[in-house]
DNA sequence: CCTATACTGATACTGTCTATCATTTAACAC
DNA sequence: GTGTTAAATGATAGACAGTATCAGTATAGG
């Protein structure tokens, strides 16, 4: 709803903050970039990005700009049921997403007991953890209330 | 150990068997490949499976067989740290993998707490949850006790 | 301004996976 | 067995995402 965007428009700024925090320099192609996916309020694409983009923007700028944007937090990647591989705005640390399968947006999930869970888990198996990776799929409140198809 | 031999004999004819329930015709080339897939300890891509099979297999047989297997749950797929899509043999029904990072090794995780805490969590962002995606990674008891290089 | 260098984008490439389709093969009835 | 039909195969070509290279360009910092 509005909150959207409201929040698309500071994502254009922090994104281009990140990249100047990080020592990367300003240059056009990467402000049209912050600005295009300040616009997304969903999960997308590299190609599909690109596609809003001026062809003039040259592919392997789009990925290089979006691999820099992952280590530097700003994005995360979001796996779907299907295995696509898409990109979303992150909020720092460790997080996981709950994707509605209907709408295809994202909430972000933290603070829950899912870590400790697996830590208990695993010391079970004799097993070291070190990292994991979750994504949930379901429906929104949205959707489920207004009585979309079910899954 | 011992067991991963014995299973993979089993494995075979557990894959054969899963083709011939869902009417699907035993033909040479399936009969190599659930051969080559049993013997599998570890979890492989699809090109990897490829590269032990005679070359006169198609590659297009591989990927299609692969696929049936899937939704047969014979095989089910393993996601890597580094986003590299494996296979391995599966146990029916829902479960997770242990993964070592470090031999590559995996053991599945059956019965644990984790979907209910998903289901209470989902419940409290009035999400409508009707899947889910883990994989868990870290270093299995043996890499963990023999003192192999620490994450 | 000027200079060093980070950045860009065209091109070509890699690797994974899919579509097409003529040929082959298995399953089943006889 | 033999015949018939549909499934399965594999060669080929191609779609597609992502990467490497590199000459030319634009930026930051003096």
């Amino acid at each position: 709803m509005m909150a959207l965007k409201k929040r698309s428009v500071s994502a254009t700024d922090r994104i281009l903050e990140a990249l100047e925090e990080r020592g990367y320099r300003s240059t056009a192609p990467r402000r049209t970039l912050a600005a295009a996916i300040g616009q997304q309020d969903r999960h997308f694409t590299a190609e599909g990005l690109r596609k809003q983009l001026p062809p003039s923007l040259g592919r392997a700028t789009v990925y290089r700009t979006l691999k820099i944007l992952v280590e530097a937090e700003v994005l995360c990647r979001v796996l779907l049921e299907d295995g696509d591989l898409h990109y979303q705005l992150s909020h720092r640390g460790h997080h996981h997403h709950l994707l509605c399968v209907h709408c295809g947006s994202s909430q972000d999930l933290t603070g829950c007991d899912i870590e400790d869970v697996l830590v208990s888990t695993s010391e079970r198996y004799g097993f070291e953890l070190s990292g994991h990776w979750l994504e949930v799929y379901g429906r929104c409140r949205e959707c489920a209330e207004s009585g979309a198809a079910a899954a």
